[in-house]
DNA sequence: GACAAATAACTGACTGGTCAGTTATATAAA
DNA sequence: TTTATATAACTGACCAGTCAGTTATTTGTC
């Protein structure tokens, strides 16, 4: 193996591990996924492993930190750019079978319902930093909506949650169902279908 | 420990592995969970488990089999009294609080999701034998209604699943985070909200 | 530009501990 | 006494983490 000099190829390395861990965590759960599989998926050997990171605990609690983030701040940006909750409903759900179908976030979510008893802090975390963060914008968007009179929501904590339900049931599907090929989920057209059951629901005061 | 002497008294020790192996699958997932502590949380030592099971695999297998249909027996007793679709809606959303706190189902979920990948066959059949009939009960349902005009519905297949996605969206928030006590969903609300926007979607055409 | 010395990234054999599954033994029941 | 059920000591495979040794790369010297 070539060595890893230069700050940026060391960056690079450790990128690379998070990525290995990522999939083995995933294949084969926490406990099961062996420490020198995960090397040689990136390339290194066992050893290596812990010039980077201190255990395997490490490793998957960094994982999660570090994949997390992004995501929150592309919705973010996303709120921030539509200038109605319709709008910003249409680009939230115009985003989600990308966000399912070619994000890490399934994965992510996958390995932290598994082992969500394992990490209780780390899951605490995600939640905080992640969950309700992405929630809490939903929420925003809708209050906002029903003061100016876009449409008139009772409960915007509880009409975010059911905005983002669909998504969570794909990721699901996604990661139990995915390796059968008859057990296909048309994604693209249940978030069409969501998106205008919704609008109707709510312009039509079902959430008043 | 007494003796299992009746075929009676063997079954209900079978049982009580079945439920102390759920227990620690989802505490520590497959992998991690111990059969000592399996065999002591049904009362008995390690070696008395493979007098009842074959090996650790077959515990699990056996498991989700064992849980998997009284649920959906449940369900289709459910829909069969409905006389419309919406009482059926009314119906199956009403029990759903109960189906997410109070059954074995969102245990079940978790671990079949943890180790989908180790167990491929036995999470097909899961699909197979209770999602999928499960999701076919409520587009059959839905069918029903598009067809007699109760509501019009394009496409039963993708509005069942609709109907469910906060089903899982309980689930998954009930596995992932109930250990924090700021984390709690108040999911009898969560459920009437449901109920109501869908139904004005669905009478106001929004799946037509 | 060639060579040697110094550095640090990398390796893989090894250790200690864990745990699924086996088996020799004990004992309750008939 | 015989049989079925239960136990706990045992075995062998497996794997996280360590560390003595290896080698690619850089730095210093002529």
């Amino acid at each position: 193996m070539q060595r890893a000099r230069t700050q940026e190829a060391k960056d690079q390395r450790r990128k690379a591990l998070l990525t290995a861990a990522l999939d083995e965590f995933y294949d084969r759960g926490f406990t099961a996924a062996r420490m020198d599989d995960i090397a040689r998926r990136a390339g290194l050997s066992k050893g290596s492993v812990y010039l980077y990171f201190d255990s395997k605990d490490t490793l998957f609690t960094e994982l999660v930190k570090e994949y997390a983030l992004p995501n929150v701040e592309r919705l973010e940006a996303m709120a921030g750019q539509a200038d109605s909750a319709t709008g910003a409903i249409r680009m939230l759900l115009g985003f989600a079978p990308v966000l399912v179908r070619e994000t890490v976030v399934p994965k992510i979510m996958k390995v932290l319902i598994a082992d969500a008893p394992a990490f209780p802090k780390t899951v605490t975390a995600y939640r905080k930093n992640v969950i309700e963060r992405g929630l809490g914008l939903i929420t925003a968007t809708l209050r906002k909506a029903s003061d100016n009179g876009e449409f008139k929501i009772a409960n915007p904590e509880l009409t975010a949650r059911l905005v983002v339900a669909p998504m969570i049931f794909s990721a699901i599907w996604k990661i139990a169902f995915e390796h059968d090929a008859d057990a296909r989920l048309d994604i693209k057209a249940l978030f069409a279908l969501h998106e205008k059951m919704l609008l109707t629901a709510l312009s039509s005061g079902g959430a008043a």
